[in-house]
DNA sequence: CATGAATGAGTCTTCATTCAT
DNA sequence: GATGAATGAAGACTCATTCAT
């Protein structure tokens, strides 16, 4: 009878393994107990319901790419650097985190009424920086497009990387990055 | 849009309009049954299982969007005006189908493996166009992230005109086509 | 695999049965199902949650025992004659359907606060009556000790039946509404 | 009323007000445990279960009750100043324990075979005296009727002023003592 | 003595599927 | 072809009880 110090936590390891692996409503409560290793009433130890679980897992990985995206977004550098550092830090939130990235847009098929619900998404800081890209002359392309562009692209990305169509090479960044740049700025 | 010829087309219409709205899992053959106006054993006259549902409606979508991308991609004409073209059907299809463009993502999050059980996929019309262009020395940006850049701005486009945030108003789809071909053919 | 006409019926029938000897909580779905001769599952096909069959039985027996009384209550012959035939409906209803009996007043403990929900309760056609007696000067004791007086008794020699401690022999009824008739109407 | 003097007294006190409002099944240990200000494990210290709590609650009360109504029955007074305190006993302690009457009502209900278990009922205490006025020829109605009635009015007062339909003003207890004997022992 | 995480056996409910009519 | 009652295998959740700390 094993006594974990850290049940939660791994619960929400566990769950985001396996939302991501087979989707939320067949990922059942046992499944997420049997990866953790303890039995399923153990669970609710920890989490009112299973819908809790899945709130949860939400909010904290958009609120958390949201963090990294806004701190860039209003650093004090020049617009160009910032957006190549956006790119860097979005693509590499998606590599480092597949499964969680993988959750958050099923989530966003899945939930899409929900979704309203929640503050500080992703998308509010891109919409950010796009936003006083264009008011400054710098983004030529109006920023719902621009927007549409650079997160379609780079999620795309992934998920070709992901199915093993695209190579994660060193320098897919960069090559990315300059590619959108160019493509929304252009004169 | 067809209207009501016989029963079996009207489950797929009723199954695809609930799983895009509710998701699969969460639609049940009731559900579809309800909204068909028959009873659920009826619905085991024309399907065997739920899933043969699932899967005919991916077949059927997946391919349709297919051919209709195949037959600009293998048009006689100039490279750049097939590629406006690829845009404004790809637009076209999303805005016309909804309800499948959701359907057929959403079958791409839960069904990761099955999908490579399928042949002639939307993707495949537009890696052939890529190709093409990469070889002719048109398109600068390796194919693969041509396809990730073309894919997944359309398909964000598409979701933002959904959730309201861009309008659809006449000459997006000339827009769009104008910033990634620019895009991908930069010198 | 039988196919009953009545499943409903039966489902009630049995649900009675068991929540009157063991109690509401301490009676489950299996529990009926099995008694009925069906699984589960099949239970949901007539109520929709366990919670409505024990509400259709409340208000089933309760209202039939209202009815019984107030059509008792309402005749137009002299009142002590209506007394009597009261009670002997009271008393005739318990033993008719002692489970019926014991599941309302288990109702009432466990749901006191649901019953305010329900319309045409017994002690409202006996309260009816209590009232016309006092009105006429006819009942002496004021109308709610006299409600308690006479419910409270024939409730009890009722339990006292089925606890074996009284013998239910003919003239019982008689007896008892001689008794309380005397009581509530002493000069 | 005891004011928390150990653990053990503290969970029977909040056990009882629970269980008779809303039920034995339907309170958890969890509950009984926050009530009393503890957590569930602590309980298992001083009760080596759920139902020993149920079954100290009930002959602790039950015992009392007769305790009390014994103690009046066997005065060498008057028989009829004997019956007009036992009504005063019999309410007071009702009034003074409504919960407690409440649960041992509830435990009837629900584990009447359990019932024959326990000694010294309150019932016992009452069949003795109206056994002692039936052979001195004082009592008319027989024995098990003038329980029935006494208990049955009692009983039924107590709800009814539970239920708000009677008020509990002085002298209600000399009201109903009065009727009730004129009832028991009419020429 | 107390805590509270964990167990494990339920309990209600759902639903794809079958099948008698 | 259609109906809808019934099956049966889960699934989410509950809770009395145990036990390591």
């Amino acid at each position: 009878m094993p006594r974990h110090q850290n049940t939660k936590e791994k619960i929400l390891e566990s769950a985001l393994k396996l939302f991501s692996e087979k989707g939320i409503r067949e990922t059942t409560i046992k499944d997420i107990a049997k990866d953790v290793g303890i039995t399923e009433g153990a669970i609710y130890r920890h989490f009112v319901s299973k819908d809790q679980i899945v709130s949860t897992l939400f909010s904290t990985y958009a609120e958390r790419l949201y963090e990294e995206l806004i701190s860039v977004v209003e650093e004090k550098t020049l617009i160009e650097n910032r957006f190549f550092k956006l790119v860097k830090t979005f693509l590499n939130f998606c590599f480092d985190n597949p499964q969680a990235f993988k959750f958050i847009n099923l989530f966003h098929y899945l939930r899409a009424e929900e979704v309203k619900n929640f503050q500080n998404l992703p998308k509010d800081a891109l919409m950010k920086f796009m936003d006083e890209g264009f008011k400054k002359g710098i983004i030529k392309v109006r920023r719902e497009l621009a927007l549409a562009m650079v997160v379609g692209t780079l999620e795309r990305t992934f998920l070709l990387v992901e199915g093993g169509i695209i190579e994660r090479e060193a320098g897919l960044e960069e090559e990315l990055a300059e590619v959108l740049w160019k493509a929304i700025t252009y004169q």
